[in-house]
DNA sequence: ATTATCTATAGATCTATAGATAATGC
DNA sequence: ATTATCTATAGATCTATAGATAATGC
């Protein structure tokens, strides 16, 4: 709504040109409103017309940018997941390593992710349109992320460092404790990101029956 | 879509009426019909020509049972939320029994209702559009609801029945331990409500420190 | 007379395309 | 010449209302 600003827009891309007197808006801050706005009211509940209200352009200019609207969900589903992801490869890469940390190092990574950030951007995993097909390198990042978690677990049992009946619960159940982030931060925008971490940290241990 | 069904649409109510030769769909019927849509598809992106379409009427014929579409998704919550509540409020007026196992009643109940059902109703709970004022009742219902999960954990506390650093904390991480049942049965439609429900009262019981 | 449907449609969108144009960089 | 915008608009919806009508119950 307020676009006023008159600053660069990045201070290392190459310079653009600058059109109708303005600064280029660019894909970022048109991800940013779109991001903001699907967490707010959904995917389908917001028009194109406010995304590009909110970043002060008309409706077409939008299709400059991406060719279309679901193309601007999938460019951020994938800019979610992906460091959760990569943070739960090079963990899993890594086998010299005590599991149970590496387990706690990816639980609090992903609650911090979750947690922070001006919007509760973990809510666009959340809308029913990302089931669709159209959507499925996102629903690979997720499932190879789930499938580190039970990995990480496995091999904190093999090493003696927890004891759970049934592994492949426990940890679909940790995963579904780390997203209930999501839906903490739903009901309560104000949710401290440290105190929610911790909580979930020391829970984690107990369930695993690591704290004893 | 299939619908050649002649049996009577209910077996206590009243007999109604049968115009076009056919038995009179009845709300249940849609509201089945645009839960399951909503569930899969969410409400924005679920016309209401789906909706008629599912149960074999037109879309304006809609209106004869509903005065709007947002009619239809707040009956839906309010009939999903409040068997929860009202176990729940059943269990605070009890001040006489076990309140952690009371609290562990109240966490089964839920987890079955949502981990039970032909679609994952629970979903419902995490549209986008729940949170506008028009469902205010079904967000004080849910409020209520987490209140329980606090109140319940706090008498727990106070009989010595658990240990934990941050009683509010975790009896958020209890409740959103419970709601990732939604999530859980998204990824997993058939997951096994049983084992979730052992996996989740197991973990409770670790989390609040109660057996050992 | 009442119930539950139907047909027809108004009015309001919404997404995306076509083509023009102003500012910039070379 | 390229970039990033604009105006105008096609075409496809989508929700809800108006009014007609067939089947049933009294």
């Amino acid at each position: 709504m307020n676009r006023t600003d008159s600053a660069p827009a990045s201070t290392d891309a190459p310079r653009r040109s600058r059109p109708h007197g303005k600064d280029p808006v660019g894909r970022d801050r048109i991800l940013e409103a779109a991001a903001r706005l699907f967490v707010e009211q959904g995917y389908a509940a917001t028009t194109t017309r406010q995304i590009s209200a909110a970043v002060d352009i008309k409706q077409p200019s939008l299709y400059y940018h991406f060719p279309n609207k679901a193309a601007m969900l999938n460019e951020l589903l994938i800019d979610t997941a992906r460091p959760s992801t990569e943070k739960a490869r090079e963990l899993l890469a890594d086998t010299d390593s005590d599991p149970l940390a590496q387990l706690l190092t990816l639980i609090r990574f992903d609650v911090h992710l979750l947690a922070s950030g001006p919007s509760n951007i973990g809510a666009l995993y959340l809308l029913p349109e990302t089931s669709e097909p159209l959507f499925g390198s996102f629903q690979a990042m997720r499932q190879e992320l789930v499938g580190a978690y039970g990995a990480l677990l496995r091999r904190a049992l093999a090493a003696g460092q927890a004891a759970v009946d049934d592994p492949a619960e426990t940890a679909a159940l940790l995963f579904s404790l780390v997203e209930g982030v999501i839906l903490r931060r739903a009901d309560d925008p104000r949710l401290d990101a440290d105190a929610v971490a911790t909580g979930i940290e020391k829970a984690t241990l107990r369930i695993l029956a690591a704290d004893r």
